[in-house]
DNA sequence: GTGGTCTAGACCACT
DNA sequence: GTGGTCTAGACCACG
């Protein structure tokens, strides 16, 4: 008598439903923009009752899968932002300090001010100086220019056009965020200084000078280290976690 | 008889509590690796039903806050890892290619490198040299080397211990993985060529050289994309969406 | 987009243990008095908790397939006698009267003779014998002959060799003889009267005259009825739910 | 000193609650349908854990005296059918042959006949008028009238009122239909003969004439057997194992 | 909120 | 050590 047994593995049913859509979804049998069948209806495709189906979409919404429009369950892809949210969330957590945030900054804008240079598009600088004039406004007058900031760098990333550098920087980005936030008060030269740092950057992408852009990324950087001393804040804090 | 009534609350009450169990985390009157009460007792404990309890768990479960361990319900931080995959499927998803991939991790991993040097510590160091050991294993035994490229590079993230860099490395990381994959069957020398720049990492961390480790990083980087070059991949290839 | 998905059939893991168990007695691979490994064992091969192998287990051992002696778990047939004695409680519980009861056995009797005649061994005969020695001293010690009858129809029932027969009059013999034991310490006769009957059907059997046994076997049904109306035994009275 | 000490109660847990629940079903406090609090109520009243309660539960349900439907457990009678299954599953594992079931069944059919013949009633009647229409229909479109034969004399034994035999005829019963099933493909006349059979059986129930009816049903079952002749079927295989 | 299922671990009795 | 029993708690699916 051999018995050859083997482990069983049993998968709940609402895993088995996230499943097979996520495998659907990657492969591309479902694709962006695609309207899935009704709740009802997939519980009844399936074989198994609505709440199981609930439980698998939910999965799947919060990978950002699927995406929900009104009664609509579209498939979408994960959006950048809700990523970085997460990850921001989670170094926030972890006490992650304004040097270390600083430091991958440091590498990240400065390529994407490179790049940015080279891949630019005539639209995209037209919303750089749509966010520039903004930001003139903010300034002139008087109030935090961080937000300007954030929206003016994410452009310069967006117009990199790499998928991997907007998202390795949409966590910093938030993270400086906040840290200038702490320190901007401190400083009134800040507004016209970044709206000079901005203006000198839009000039070096109109003339696709990557070189430059470069530069003016890293010397940016400067600047916050250097509003930091000012501040006399000190790099090694963490930053709070929010929420 | 004057009725002063409250507003109604309108935060769900799984909300209420998945909120108030995050903010004693986040306060910290909950530690790391504490075993949260069972089910049943939070829900007599905040008088709803342990359905509610679940809702509320569930999302902190996502957000990585609450870990199982078994039946157990422990408090965590979120896993840089698991961010990591996150991230990973969306990039494929996103049809990123070798090139963006590759651009990201030539300016991280330089960096990963020079702070390494500065922060290593000697158990760090020891974890190197264990895994140089079995890198050297496995190239003398002619397989593979990219799981031991990809666990030297981690190893070496860790040293920096810069939360920050080692959370926006973590997806380029697995992408350049996965793209590395795909070319090193058809270089033979990788192996060997791989183990040298190891240990000339390794001996630059010994000596807390900075800026030798960040011009082996470089060097590293510039081999994969000459290895690409080699291989007559072309790095404006998507890397296909795995799983 | 074109869903084509498959219901989802989830079986629990019990049932996947006894499904596969049942699967390998009726396909032979684990034969008739074949030992199992211990509930210990079986947990780990199949990678379940010692419970769950033992839902399982119960479920084959209530179909008969499985059985214990000691500690051990042998694989076995299905006993004639306990589906027997389940379908005597049902009719008990359902009221089943003495007459139904009759009015079976009046048919399957017969045929139990009658095809015993055909089929007996020597062998069958020999227990036959013993059992009629058995019945002689019982009667002589003027106890109840009601356990002995039920042996020696027991036997010539076995001595046919028709599995199907001896299952259907099973519980048919163990009612008709709670109702014999009603009535027979109201016959003082019934005793010899009895005894009488299994020689003449030990007779016709050992010459296999089928028509002799069969009408034998009618007598003797004949003979219950009789009993009941002298003993003044209602037929219609429901026989008592036992236990 | 004089200790008196009583036995130890040995009757597990679930076992006096299994005979608790069964006395009052069996003497009558617990009605056929009556509804069974939940099993989370029973715990508390027992004052044992859920588990102990399902244990004892199972014990009933599988004894027929419980019954789920959906989520209430009420209580019931055992039915024939699942005797009947269980028996059949039994034969079959004995290699049951076609010649044994069709003695016993050459025995209780035309019991089942006679017996109809005497206690049929108008509405059962009836159904058996509906059933022959139902068989008409089926043999005019050619199609297979084993579904049909097995309704038809289920109903016969409906109309005997005598449980013993019905339990009897059971598993026979639907041994027979798997042997007919076998052999009525190739028999082309099957269909028209069995309509036949059928309608004089009516007639003869109609007619309260039980010596015909007995006589139709003796006739019926030999056409099984020539059947097989015709069909070249040898009666001694055995009935395969279903399942 | 209910039942179905699974896991975990414990204690006891046998042996 | 093995099976029998019991408790506890958790997850899952359904309604």
């Amino acid at each position: 008598m051999a018995l050859d047994i083997e482990k069983l593995q049993l998968a709940p049913a609402y895993r088995v439903v996230s499943d097979d859509l996520r495998r659907r979804i990657v492969a591309g049998s479902l694709e962006q923009g695609d309207i899935l069948p009704t709740e009802t209806e997939l519980a009844s495709r399936f074989g198994v009752h609505r709440s199981t189906i609930r439980e698998g979409l939910r999965q799947l919404e919060q990978e950002g899968l699927l995406r929900r429009d009104g009664k609509k369950l579209l498939v979408s892809m994960p959006r950048q932002s809700d990523l970085a949210s997460t990850a921001e969330r989670a170094l926030r957590l972890r006490q992650v300090n304004f040097r270390d945030v600083w430091e991958v900054a440091s590498a990240l804008e400065p390529l994407c001010a490179s790049l940015a240079a080279r891949q630019i598009t005539a639209d995209e600088l037209a919303l750089l100086e749509r966010s520039l004039a903004r930001t003139e406004a903010v300034v002139a007058a008087g109030e935090s220019p961080v937000a300007a900031d954030i929206e003016f760098l994410d452009l310069v990333a967006s117009a990199t056009h790499n998928q991997a550098l907007r998202l390795a920087r949409g966590p910093v980005s938030l993270l400086m965020h906040a840290g200038y936030a702490a320190i901007a008060p401190a400083l009134p030269q800040s507004g016209p200084r970044l709206l000079a740092v901005h203006r000198q950057m839009l000039d070096a992408l109109r003339q696709r000078d990557a070189a430059l852009a470069e530069a003016i990324a890293r010397r940016h950087m400067q600047d916050y280290r250097r509003g930091c001393e000012v501040a006399g804040l000190d790099m090694s804090l963490p930053i709070p976690p929010c929420t």
